[in-house]
RNA sequence: GGCGGCGUAGCCAAGUGGCCAAGGCGGAGGUCUGCAAAACCUCUAUUCAGCGGUUCGAAUCCGCUCGCCGCCUCCA
């Protein structure tokens, strides 16, 4: 399996630090307002390559962190009139909503800035007494110079940056590339007690100090969106290399952008557009398989469009699942139901493993499971016509196609369809029945006039040589 | 200014040295069907922004030109 490594950039091939094991870091939210969908798509991009590392057999640790202390929490709590950890809370709560609704696997560590505030003083005690952080008037910088290495993972040039350097410059600092662990605290603000004064920790440090914690020194992957680049993830290494001595990340993996329209989106260019909005008007799986078209490192354009074109294709796939329930109830949802696929399924499962193994492309990936669902389709129709041992074929197929489908976190749930009240079902399997009768009798208006009737109700009705099917997809 | 990316069919999008350039959406024709829906089959890029070059061979490597975007500041 290769991995695309910001590091490097270049795909290496993936090589864990202890066999058979995982452990991986991702940037999570600062949460003082909705996720967009540009978060979304970090978070499921991140999903996908971790339930394909526990689909590869790997034993997985994945860790999601919150920013919950820092300078917007702060300012927005202020103006908003409520407490900074209380803002806090509530954004984690909608942003797990939010991922919840999108499909997205909760990580099995979620850590909070504000509940690592120890391991962090700890990390900056480190980096003071090895030379490498000063503090100034209870504030603590990391001193740039004293790690040569910084800027090789953005690849960016010492003496431009300080060229090029927009900040204003703090006079305090003895370097102006220098940045903040540790801000002294100001009156009003959240603060924590510390060998250098009351303050709070600098944005930076608590992905090192939450990320060592849990998964170690040392640790295989990291992600987050390309923006984090720089300065985040480049000063997370200064500090992490220069506390410990060791090498602090193998493989580095950021996720490209969601645009909109031209423009990148962002909250402080005002373009934003919240999961909470698209989720009402689209499917969560036709949003993951809008993104998972295209290669996660590069950018996405939003558009509704694009979207409703998802849902057409995800239709594709869909009848599979009534169909293979109707012959074999559970056979698609159940693990155990260990079906032989026919060969030419199996082909194409080698196919979506090489494209996933190749930097985790789901749009070559996708390709193969839709040559699968037409594979499994033939199968069906074969089926349908009388054919019985076609039966196993289809079966074992349909089955293939689903488990794949799942490794990319879509039809998650065996049969996906809204809840259907037992009176509505009563009543369009009485209607139904009814079109069969006239069907029999040859009454071909009565039997249109009850299809129309059934379409307004959101009935689809298949007439197929075994019976007719019908489907509900809600009102 | 520095660093990086992109430009592939009507639209979206894989492919980064060599079988006919994936797949999806859309479109055209056909099979099946009482009608229909779904599905299946066939077709829909002699060509990969343009121009030069390297090579037996390039969408893929190199150079130049044009166009678009990102990072360098909080940002997924």
């Amino acid at each position: 399996m290769k991995i695309y490594n910001t590091l490097t950039r270049t795909k290496e091939e993936f090589v864990p630090l202890t066999p058979g094991e995982v452990r991986m870091y991702v940037c999570g939210v600062t949460v003082y307002d909705l996720c967009h969908i540009g978060h979304a798509r970090s978070a499921i991009a991140f999903d996908v390559i971790r339930r394909y590392l526990h689909y590869k057999g790997y034993r997985v640790t994945f860790v999601r962190n919150f920013t919950d202390v820092d300078d917007k929490i702060i300012r927005r709590a202020a103006e908003e009139g409520v407490g900074a950890l209380q803002m806090s809370d509530r954004y984690i709560r909608e942003f797990r909503e939010d991922m919840a609704a999108l499909g997205v696997l909760p990580a099995h560590v979620e850590p909070k800035a504000t509940e690592h505030i120890a391991e962090m003083i700890a990390l900056i005690e480190r980096l003071v007494a090895g030379g490498f952080a000063y503090a100034v008037d209870g504030d603590v910088y990391f001193e740039i110079r004293r790690f040569p290495a910084y800027g090789r993972l953005s690849r960016k040039n010492l003496e431009e940056l300080l060229a090029g350097a927009r900040v204003e410059v703090d006079e305090r600092k003895r370097d102006p590339r220098d940045f903040a662990l540790w801000k002294a605290a100001k009156p009003g603000e959240p603060a924590w007690p510390s060998p250098w004064g009351a303050g709070r920790p600098g944005w930076h440090i608590e992905c090192s100090a939450m990320s060592m914690h849990y998964l170690g020194e040392s640790f295989d992957i990291h992600g987050g969106g390309e923006d984090l680049i720089f300065p985040h993830h480049e000063c997370e290494i200064a500090q992490s290399e220069a506390g410990t001595g060791k090498p602090f990340v193998r493989y580095w993996i950021h996720n490209g952008f969601v645009n909109l329209g031209a423009e990148k989106m962002s909250k402080s260019l005002g373009n934003v557009l919240a999961i909470r909005e698209v989720v009402k008007r689209h499917a969560p799986d036709a949003l993951r398989l809008w993104m998972l078209g295209t290669h996660y490192r590069n950018p996405i354009e939003w558009s509704e469009e694009r979207a409703q074109e998802a849902a057409r294709a995800l239709e594709r796939f869909r009848p599979l699942i009534a169909d293979a329930d109707r012959l074999a109830p559970g056979v698609i949802g159940s693990r155990d139901a260990a079906l032989d696929a026919p060969s030419d399924a199996t082909a194409l499962r080698s196919r979506f493993e090489a494209a996933m193994d190749d930097d985790f492309n789901t749009a070559e990936a996708l390709a193969a499971l839709f040559d699968l669902a037409r594979v499994v389709h033939a199968y069906r129709n074969a089926v349908a016509h009388g054919d019985d041992s076609a039966r196993a074929a289809f079966l074992g197929g349909a089955s293939e196609l689903f488990a794949l489908l799942r490794v990319l976190g879509l039809f998650e749930v065996a049969t996906t369809h809204p809840v259907l009240l037992p009176e509505l079902r009563g009543h369009i399997e009485k209607l139904v029945a009814e079109r069969d009768a006239a069907r029999k009798s040859r009454d071909w208006t009565r039997a249109d006039q009850l299809r129309t009737q059934l379409k307004e109700l959101g009935v689809t009705v298949e007439d197929t040589p075994s019976g007719s099917v019908w489907t509900w997809r809600g009102v």
